[in-house]
DNA sequence: CATATATGTCAACAACACTGACTTAATTTC
DNA sequence: GAAATTAAGTCAGTGTTGTTGACATATATG
């Protein structure tokens, strides 16, 4: 692909690479990361439950039926790891496995209904606290919010984020 | 199957604050801050180190002559928890600590050239990873991108990521 | 049948957080 | 100046979440 380097910028370095807009840019996602996942931490602790519990819910919801194998690469832990939250999950009613019907050694992963109804209220808090940034920010910054996470996230997993359609094809 | 009407979210609510899109922000950050803090990994491993003597390294080279106080502040970890970390990098030569010549109860931190050293090579990949995110992205993209992380912010911490003046409120 | 794959398990260990109980030294307050 | 407060440090125990390594089992595939 061409270079960037020719055609974007006339300018020098641009304003917004100097040290101090990306130091300050790992800060804020520092910050934001502690702030935005403490969230959740009194509701889980409720259940007995951490961080780990949290992600297990959060991803089996949002991809029902999804297998062991799809949740340990996403979480990138390992299985050890992961057995002993999803096993604390399954064994108290939160998550249930089924057998696939095709592959029988797959294992199926669903919400039951408590754990639906608690990655309900874990989600909820998170969003709105997300939402509330959003709307403070507008339209126009969380476009560009999107755009600069996806950069960040490797290769791999950035199509994880931005399922079937990239941006709006209708932009401007 | 009757969708959740628990949310009762009136569509007046502008497109972005839809779960969808809210869902996306909250994956893309996960998945943002584990590549972007796993970056620097391998070369903490070269040391010895984990996250946690990085978080230090970083804000004491940040913050040079900061006390132990206010690290503690910005961590939000207990002090027995810094102790540990701290102790190895003052040991180890990458920190140091001097008493205040106005209260003498207080140590002020420095960063060793040793210290500063690794911090160099530590900042330096993170930042790379996010300046070309951030090139990817475009100036308009980066400025939304530091408007929303803010927002997630908590209104305590979050003048410390924008040092003088808040954010200008005028978009464009 | 042989091999590979998906999952699960046991055991040991490490990093990094926590609580609770103290200590020491220096500064403030009354 | 004595008492209280503050800044920092320490010791001991615990919990969550990650890691390796070694195996076990069932199923699918060549």
């Amino acid at each position: 692909m061409a270079d960037a380097t020719a055609s974007a910028r006339p300018k020098t370095d641009s304003h917004y690479l100097n040290d101090g807009e990306l130091r300050r840019a790992m800060e804020s996602l520092f910050f934001a990361y502690r702030d935005f996942t403490g969230i959740a931490d009194a509701l889980l602790a409720d259940y007995g439950f951490g961080r780990a519990h949290h992600r297990v819910i959060y991803f089996v919801g949002a991809h029902p039926g999804m297998t062991v194998s799809e949740l340990l690469e996403i979480l990138k832990i390992t299985k050890q790891s992961l057995s002993r939250v999803l096993s604390l999950l399954i064994n108290e009613g939160f998550v249930l496995q089924r057998t696939d019907d095709a592959d029988r050694r797959r294992r199926r992963l669903y919400l039951t209904a408590r754990g639906a109804d608690l990655e309900h209220r874990l989600t909820q808090c998170q969003s709105q606290w997300i939402a509330a940034a959003y709307r403070e920010a507008g339209a126009d910054a969380v476009k560009g919010f999107g755009a600069v996470l996806r950069g960040i996230i490797n290769e791999e997993d950035r199509k994880r984020v931005a399922p079937g359609r990239a941006a709006s094809p209708a932009a401007e």
